[in-house]
DNA sequence: GTCCTAATGTACGAACTGGAGAATTCGCGG
DNA sequence: CCGCGAATTCTCCAGTTCGTACATTAGGAC
């Protein structure tokens, strides 16, 4: 949690260094259009926020657009290295489904900015993740990994429920991003605070259960 | 949501109607701040999609954040309303439940601006649900409503897990909204459309088996 | 009709904001 | 130690945007 110090106390490291000062506006900037929404972050402040000037990010950046497109990539990125390194191959299938959702709960509580900056594009309908021309692939590793457990699970007779993967991450990540992201009025509206640490460990276990007695019960005959 | 159809005043009326102005102001406002966020939204773009002029967005709300807090406020009552509405005490309690999950489902995809606003308001940290001075109480009627249901379903002994109304309502409108406001990135990461009409039913029974399937499963022993 | 006030229209300004031209400096290869 | 291009700083600007001062008009009360 990075407090917000008016003008940053000389860190006074003024020798060059490309990667440290793109690295540098890049976080910063992540932060901010996390914060503020891509309309609502100034180039300014941003500029203010890392050691080095306005100048740089247009140098480096070209625009304020093309900044938030590389903050948004590099967000995602950050998310499919945690994903490619998950291993559940190990555990049984109830057990690996608990696990996956215990990491996509974990993860969403540890990077907060991701799913901010995911629900701005949001609002804004996508309109770059949408972006045909250079927006890179958004591919994400947790579907194959998922896939397998589905198929093991199935393979076992534990799963009975018709579903797939990408059903399966959607049931999942709209209750760990829910949690997080609506807290604010959420809070104003049922006084209950999602995100206390005396009721994490309660809501980590509920969406284990939840999935797993989804999987594991059968259709309804009648409907 | 309500359309006048009252002797449909061919859109050149200059007569004077405070009412009908302030009115079209916030029905105007409401979509602009869902599209482009709060300060996305030009007061005087907003202005132009009226049939007023921009003076009297200041003459009637008297600022931007005023005029934005209004919309949000407005928007809160319209939800109020349809919640208030709700009968579910002549179904059992499964299929109340599945009702429930229905009309949360349904008021998602029928008022995407409400969700969107929503949205808004958390990027910036519930800057204005949270304002203490003068933003009214967003109570909202659904909590009662599920709460003796949900009493009903464990005094007939179908419902034998330990929660509460609050987050049996977290659990259905976190999927709900989820499937709504993050159809863009989610199309763009696994390239399914979660709001295509051939996937509607499917999803629209999906939360009510979850629910249904959660609430009627006992906690696991071990874990 | 006259009067009075709520409602509306017009025009403007001060501050902000994304962006860029051009000068300057650093540091590395030779 | 020199030369050169990359990195950085300085400075300014043109367009935008919220907000308002001031003028004007409609229409109900009497």
């Amino acid at each position: 949690m990075v407090v917000e110090h008016e003008e940053q106390p000389p860190l006074e490291r003024r020798s060059r260094d490309p990667e440290r000062t793109k690295e540098e506006i890049l976080v910063v900037s992540t932060q901010e259009f996390a914060d503020r929404g891509f309309a609502g972050a100034r180039v300014d402040e941003i500029a203010n926020k890392t050691r080095t000037t306005k100048r740089m990010i247009y140098y480096y950046f070209g625009s304020k657009e093309l900044l938030y497109m590389a903050a948004l990539e590099r967000a995602y990125e950050d998310i499919r290295v945690v994903e490619a390194n998950v291993d559940v191959e190990h555990l049984d299938p109830i057990r690996a489904i608990r696990r996956l959702a215990e990491l996509t709960f974990d993860r969403h509580e540890a990077n907060p900015n991701f799913s901010r900056l995911i629900s701005q594009e949001n609002v804004q309908r996508g309109q770059f993740v949408t972006k045909a021309s250079g927006f890179p692939r958004l591919e994400r590793p947790i579907i194959k990994i998922l896939e397998q457990v589905l198929e093991r699970g199935r393979a076992e007779g534990v799963f009975v429920r018709d579903i797939d993967a990408l059903d399966v991450h959607m049931l999942i990540s709209s209750f760990c991003f829910f949690r997080i992201n609506n807290r604010f009025t959420f809070a104003a509206s049922f006084g209950r605070n999602l995100v206390e640490p005396d009721r994490r460990a309660m809501y980590r276990e509920m969406i284990g259960d939840v999935v797993v007695d989804y999987l594991t019960t059968p259709s309804p005959e009648d409907h």
